[in-house]
DNA sequence: CTCCGTTGGTTGACATGGAAATCAAACGTG
DNA sequence: CACGTTTGATTTCCATGTCAACCAACGGAG
């Protein structure tokens, strides 16, 4: 418990191996990995223990089978963003706007810093039609309510124009941030890089802000849409 | 040649078997069906060959081998909705908003008449990450610089709001619809039921044409935008 | 007019390869 | 020594893709 780092083998550490010997987590890390690079379908789990350095077994002591793997993966990840969202939703004196704001910067921000995570959790999940059938996964309908909810805070305080539906807005939201991410990930790993003719991740954040004010603000001043 | 249908041999037609006598259309229908029920990896060519009455073997005679199977469905399938969208993108005398009325419009009729050619399309196809990068295959490429012209031309119009990127809102668009599409596919069949607490097929749309309108349109008059 | 060979579409049993999952043994730590 | 961790060769399974035979129409020869 109270042992110092020193108890863990030094010579074992070369430069190139993780510091952890929680063999869990190194395997989880390669799973992200080895999904990202060839997809859930085109990898084998030996490909994942090797990317660990582990025993091609211990995969299946871990996680039992290759479902359980991409569903470790995903639990892992997604509920970290899922708080992270829930948080922002819930925050108190804040406009609608200032909340998608900062949901936008949030995926942003993921996807500069673990673009393989976001890559995993976009393709190999969002659209594998089985496989915890996406939206009804609590994890994810989470996520989606609490978006909701800060349309709906919009609505009742009149920065959600009339007539656009707070579900149905966070459907469309949600999935403009996904495509975005896809955008990006289908065509280079280099979060940087250009897609189509010229685009880059800021101007992409920049036109889906854009987006967002533009689309659903009404006519109501920032003081009286705060909650 | 010129020999009249009493040719063919009318006790093997029963009221189940379909009329053509052409297998190879036969197989790409069951393809779509099979493919949208059980996913392109979660089903084998015996599924497809049995659903479409047909032997096994001439799924291979016809279509190679399974990703050849999934190429065609693609083909077959987009080529329709490129030509349209095409189609639209080149009218004359419209304005940005009356071609991306047009074409969402075209999106949900799709969706409505064939919801399983869309719902393989979305998601056997949009994501996939082998097999033709989506966004590399040049068919889906000049669809989006179909939907990237109407853009450009909004901009040039003053139809677009200043700042805008006519690429990335581009991207941003054809995501909306996708998602819309996902989001009703992965939760029914029925294109007429509900997804999450309330939100019908019509709604979305409008609330798909009601983004559009708030968010892209400058303070242009129609006429002056029309091109 | 009938018969038979040819051709193209069609069949489905089978061989093949490859990946998932198992399991019994080795390890090492307390 | 005992128990949890780790190993990786072995087993199991099954979908893909092959292939040799089958059939139905046609046309030319007898």
């Amino acid at each position: 418990m109270a042992s110092p780092a020193a108890a863990v083998p030094r010579a074992a550490r070369t430069p190139t191996t993780p510091q952890k010997d929680d063999k869990r987590k190194q395997i989880l890390k390669a799973a992200v990995k080895v999904f990202a690079e060839k997809g859930y379908h085109g990898c084998r789990i030996s490909d994942v223990a090797e990317e660990a350095q582990v025993a091609y077994g211990l995969v299946y002591h871990y996680y039992g089978n290759k479902d359980g793997l991409l569903a470790a993966v995903f639990d892992t990840n997604w509920s970290v963003f899922a708080k992270a969202i829930n948080d922002v939703a819930e925050q108190p004196g804040l406009t609608m706007f200032d909340k998608l704001q900062q949901i936008v910067e949030l995926g942003f921000q993921a996807f500069e810093m673990f673009p393989l995570v976001v890559k995993v959790l976009v393709l190999e999940f969002g659209r594998n039609s089985r496989l915890g059938e996406a939206l009804e996964n609590p994890a994810v309908a989470g996520v989606f309510a609490s978006i909701a909810r800060i349309f709906e805070q919009g609505k009742k305080t009149g920065e959600l124009y009339e007539g656009i539906d707070p579900y149905a807005i966070s459907v469309l939201f949600m999935g403009m941030l996904e495509t975005a991410f896809v955008s990006f990930v289908l065509t280079a790993n280099s979060s940087r890089s250009k897609v189509q003719s010229h685009i880059t991740v800021d101007n992409m954040k920049a036109t889906v802000l854009s987006m967002c004010q533009r689309a659903l603000l009404g006519a109501v001043s920032k003081k009286s849409a705060a909650i």
